[in-house]
DNA sequence: CTGCGCCATGCAATCGATTACATTTATTTC
DNA sequence: GAAATAAATGTAATCGATTGCATGGCGCAG
C-alpha cells in the first residue's frame, strides 16, 4: 500500500489545526502565534510534507519559473550567460526553464504559450531575432520580458546589453595606437544586431581616426570557427592586405589565426588580430588572443535582476536599456607594426 | 477592464457544450463526435484559449517538466549535452528545468523538493557526485532518474555514458602505433568518475602494450586550461620526459600545449598530445588537436530518451547502463617519434 | 414494438493549496 | 467591569482543468 505524498491536510490533522493555519504558518509566519507555529513546523517534519508547487501556483496564479530562450544551446557563448541567469534566479527562488529557439523551430505560437500567464512568470530572450511583442496576445496581460545581450531594433522591450560599438572602438583604437593604419574586420552573421553594432563601432572608430574602411577588408562571417578560416583564405588572396584585423567574435578570430597558421603565416608577425568576447580559450590560444572582454556571467545576472524587478515590482524599477561596459584585454596576438 | 485569460469555461460557453466535452475534445478527440470537435476547435480559436498547464498538472499529478542538474553551467562541455537533452525533451512535449549544482550549493534538501512528485516528472544528473538515491524519501515514490555522462559508482541508478576507458585506450594505442613508448597522462579532478575511468583506461592500455606507467608522468589536474598549463611546467621540470601525453580532457590538452609553447617547446615536435572530448576549438587549435571524440549532443538525446521511456512506460524499457562508443580523431598534435 | 447496449455528453467531485470572510479569544481603554 | 479593538484561528470558496459516474438518444435484435 503505497502512501501518497503528504498534503497540507495531513499536516493540519497532525497539528490539530486547520489547513488555513498551516498555510499561514508557512507563508506569513508572523500571522500565527509562536506556539502554533512550533506545532505546525513540528507536524511538517513528522509528516515529511513539502508544498505542492503546482497547487500553490494554480491558486496564486504564477508559475515560479522563468523561461530563457536561447538561439543555440550548443553554443558555449551562451552557457556563461545562462549560468549568471540561473544563479540569480535560483537565489530569488525561481526555476529556470530553457528552450532552444533554433533547434526546435520554436514557433511564435509556442512562445505564446510560454507567455500565457501561469506558464512562466517572465521571459529572457538571448535571441534578438525574436519579437514576442508582436505575438497576437491572448486577452490578458503578458508577463515581463527582457532581452539579454542581443535585442531587436524594432522592439522597445527592455534589454541588457554590452556596449558593442564602444568595445569595437576600443579594439580599433588599440591597433591604431600600435601604429596600424590598415585595419580589417570579420563580420558576424548578416542579420544580427551584434554584427551591426560591432561593425558600426569599427567603422566609426576608423573614421574618427582618419583610417580608410576598405570594402574588401570587411570579410563576411557567421561567428563560427570555419568562417574565421574562410576569412583567412580571403585575406591571403588580397593584393593589399590590412596589417590588422578585428573579428566580431573570438571564435572567428581563432579560426582566422588557425587558417593563416596552416598557410604558414604567423600572428602577430604578419598581421595583428583582435577578437571579441574573451572566451575561456582566448587566453590559452596560440598566440594568446587580444580581445574585448564581455563579462557574460554578469550580464546574465543583470538580465535576471531586471526581469525579477519587473516580476516583483510590477512597475518600472529599472531603466529600459541597461548597457554594460566592455573591456580590452591585451595579449600577444597584437603587436606594433 | 482587463479581461483575464480565457478558461475552459469560456470555451464551453461559446461552444455551447460542457467543460467536460471541451476537455475531452482536446485530450481524447476520438471520444467526441466529429461535429462537436469542430465546434469546440472553433470556439477555442475564437476565444484564444490555451490550456492552463498548472491546472492540468495539478489534476493529472504530473508537471510536464524534467530537471537537469548540471555541475557547472558555465562550462561549455555541458552545453552540447544540454542541447541534446532539450531537443529530445521538447520533441516529447516536456519542458527542461536547469539547476547549477555547484554554483548554488544545491542541497540534498532542494533536490528532494525536485523529486517531490509534481515538481518534476524526471531528473537527469550530469553530476556524478550527487546521490539522489540516498535522499530520505518523503513517503510516495520518486520520479525516474538517469545519470548522463558521469555516474556514481556506489549508486545503481540507470546511466548513459561513454566508453571512457575504451576511449583512453584508443589514445594510448594510437601513440603506441606512432612509436611512442614513454607516455604520460594529465588527470582530471581527483574524485571524478571520468578521471578514474580514463586513468584506468590509460593504465590498462599501457600495461597491455608493455609500457611503463611512471608515477611522475601522471600529472594532477582538474579539467581546466590552467591545470594543463601547470602540467606543462611539471613536464618541463622532468629529467626524463614522456614523448607523448594524453590528457583527460581537451581543455587541459590545450592548456598544456599552450604552456609548452610559451616555454618555447613545440607540439608535436617535442611531444605528442592527445586530448579527450573533441570540443569545438580542438580542430582549430594550433596544432589541431588529436583527440577522443564523444558525441555530446547524442549522449544528451540518449539520456533524455531513457528518461522519457521510464516516465512514460513506468517499466524498465531501457538497459540500466547504456554505453556509447568514443572515437579517435587524428589531427596534427601527434606524430611519430 | 420493446429492450439492451453503446455512444456522446453532462454533472459534479476532485487535485492541493490560498485567502476572503466569519468567528472566537485576548487585550486594551475608560 | 463593559465596550472597543486587536490577534488568532476556522470555514468554505476558489484557482482551472480532468474524469468517474449518470443520463439521454439512437440503433439493432428479438
Amino acid at each position: 500500500m503505497t502512501k501518497a505524498f503528504p498534503t497540507i491536510q495531513d499536516v493540519a490533522r497532525v497539528a490539530k489545526v486547520s489547513t488555513a493555519t498551516v498555510s499561514r504558518a508557512l507563508s506569513y509566519p508572523e500571522r500565527v502565534s509562536k506556539e502554533t507555529r512550533r506545532v505546525v513546523i513540528d507536524a511538517i517534519e513528522r509528516t515529511g510534507y513539502t508544498v505542492n508547487q503546482t497547487a500553490r501556483n494554480l491558486r496564486r496564479k504564477q508559475s515560479g519559473a522563468i523561461v530563457v530562450l536561447v538561439p543555440n544551446l550548443g553554443n558555449p557563448f551562451f552557457s556563461k550567460i545562462l549560468s549568471g541567469i540561473e544563479a540569480t534566479a535560483s537565489r530569488a527562488g525561481l526555476n529556470v526553464l530553457i528552450a532552444d529557439t533554433r533547434q526546435a523551430q520554436v514557433s511564435h505560437r509556442q512562445i505564446g504559450e510560454y507567455l500565457h500567464a501561469n506558464r512562466a512568470d517572465g521571459l529572457i530572450l538571448l535571441d534578438g531575432a525574436l519579437r514576442p511583442d508582436l505575438i497576437p496576445e491572448a486577452p490578458g496581460k503578458r508577463p515581463p520580458i527582457v532581452y539579454c545581450c542581443e535585442w531587436n531594433e524594432y522592439s522597445d522591450l527592455p534589454s541588457v546589453r554590452f556596449d558593442n560599438s564602444g568595445g569595437a572602438a576600443l579594439a580599433v583604437r588599440h591597433l591604431y595606437d600600435l601604429g596600424h593604419r590598415r585595419i580589417g574586420h570579420i563580420l558576424g552573421p548578416e542579420d544580427n544586431v551584434l554584427t551591426k553594432e560591432r561593425e558600426h563601432g569599427v567603422r566609426a572608430a576608423l573614421e574618427a581616426l582618419g583610417c580608410e574602411a576598405r570594402r574588401d577588408w570587411f570579410f563576411d562571417g557567421d561567428f563560427s570557427l570555419a568562417a574565421g578560416a574562410r576569412a583567412a583564405a580571403q585575406w591571403l588572396a588580397l593584393d593589399e592586405r590590412p596589417t590588422a584585423v578585428t573579428a566580431a567574435n573570438d571564435e572567428m578570430a581563432c579560426g582566422f589565426i588557425s587558417g593563416l597558421h596552416r598557410a604558414g603565416v604567423a600572428v602577430p608577425d604578419a598581421v595583428s588580430v583582435v577578437g571579441f568576447d574573451d572566451i575561456d580559450i582566448a587566453e590559452q590560444f596560440i598566440p594568446a588572443l587580444t580581445t574585448v572582454r564581455q563579462p557574460r556571467h554578469e550580464i546574465g545576472e543583470s538580465a535576471a535582476m531586471a526581469l525579477i524587478d519587473r516580476i516583483r515590482g510590477g512597475g518600472e524599477e529599472t531603466a529600459e536599456v541597461k548597457t554594460l561596459d566592455a573591456e580590452l584585454i591585451v595579449r600577444t596576438s597584437t603587436r606594433a607594426v
